[in-house]
DNA sequence: ATTAAAATGTGATATGTATCACATTCCTAA
DNA sequence: TTAGGAATGTGATACATATCACATTTTAAT
């Protein structure tokens, strides 16, 4: 079928693969689509495959002593979980889609069989996760030390300068969602995005959002 | 000097390594001693080696938007550092010593070199990442949901079941880094450890702790 | 030994944010 | 079209924890 030959979106690290690894990925390779909402892997569950998404937009979360935490919001095409995946044998965290996304489970053997025998690859695999690694570290900081409107700031830019490039987008998360990206109840988040509309920083209506003054929202979200 | 061949605390990647491997490695590797307070890497500077720590034990700290944040406590032997070193040309976060450290600098080239013709080692280090990175996420979470009091608990048994290996131990941090380790004010801590203390959890003699009551601790710990 | 500087302890107060309670709006299914 | 449930908005209140202010202790330098 080709399928992984001709892929629009494959990785950095796939682009290493020869002629003939290609092919043993496409035999090795399942491609499943997922509608809004529905569990891509689960926590706890036996973690088999490495997950690579090609379209659409991800939920990463993990339960938490008090409630889920959103680790990170992934967009296609990426890669999803390795961590997870090579590090453990079960699920460390769970993954769900905001959106109709495109999937491809590839066989752990198969992955590891490519990282084992073509160093292009596992060298970009590495910079890949280290490069994931450094910017939680920089999330996780932000989380912990700005105050609730600095964080649903941060959130609110990410979504219009890393996910939809376009300062009008529809929130793909519930005000609950945002509240467990931000670390924020969902009252609070209420509160902020009602404030941000109030001030003119936002038009909001539902989940629609315009960003009106970007540079007051990274104000913002700069000083906590 | 064979330094290299017969080190005591070779990292589980290095036992990969083969002879001539390693020779190359004794060619490109120094080490270096710290004394206890001493800057080991710094953020922002170029980043220009692989780090190892052989003995002795690191803080790993970044700047966030208010205070310092302590990412983590490493203890050697292990590698440090290494997605600031290949994820960025700076280092996104400083490392600074606690204790005594022995600790060798990689040139960065090796270890690529090697990362790129012995898949044996590469794998060691894509597990080492996907672990820490595993581990990371979890200590996040916690910090981000826990109350003040559940972290500093967590941050006893860290040391104690973790670093120490004993109930009895002496504090390697103020408590003022403390604070910076588990996001809480300095005052906080000293109440809480104060308390802790009170109702008989912990012996405290200034940076002296027992701890008495470890099942407690625990569910401290565990509640938030 | 003396003194200065740093680290620590502790009460009073301020503040940010969760929680609770309930109203309102939106969405879906019959 | 209506009904019922989910999602959302909003005020009042409670609570955790930072901050401020200052006392006390420890540490290091002379």
């Amino acid at each position: 079928m080709d399928i992984c030959k001709h892929c629009q979106s494959k990785s950095l690290a796939a682009n290493k693969l020869v002629e003939s690894e290609i092919e043993e990925l496409e035999h090795s390779c399942v491609s499943v689509d997922f509608l809004q909402g529905e569990i891509i892997f689960k926590q706890d569950a036996l973690s088999s495959n490495i997950i690579y998404i090609r379209t659409g937009l991800v939920k990463v979360h993990i339960k938490g002593p008090d409630r889920d935490q959103i680790l990170k919001i992934a967009k296609g095409p990426t890669y999803l979980g390795i961590p997870t995946t090579l590090g453990d044998k079960v699920n460390n965290y769970s993954a769900t889609s905001l959106t109709h996304v495109s999937v491809c489970f590839v066989d752990i053997r198969t992955f590891r069989h490519f990282i084992e025998n073509n160093s292009e690859f596992a060298y970009e695999i590495i910079l890949d996760l280290c490069k994931e690694e450094l910017s939680y570290y920089h999330r996780c900081v932000n989380q912990l030390q700005k105050h609730s409107a600095g964080r649903v700031a941060d959130a609110l830019l990410f979504f219009a300068d890393e996910i939809y490039l376009s300062k009008t987008f529809n929130l793909p998360l519930s005000r609950s969602e945002l509240g467990d990206l931000t670390g924020n109840s969902r009252e609070s988040v209420s509160r902020i995005l009602a404030e941000f509309n109030q001030q003119q920083i936002i038009q909001l209506k539902g989940r629609g959002i315009a960003i009106i003054n970007h540079s007051l929202l990274k104000e913002i979200g700069k000083k906590g």
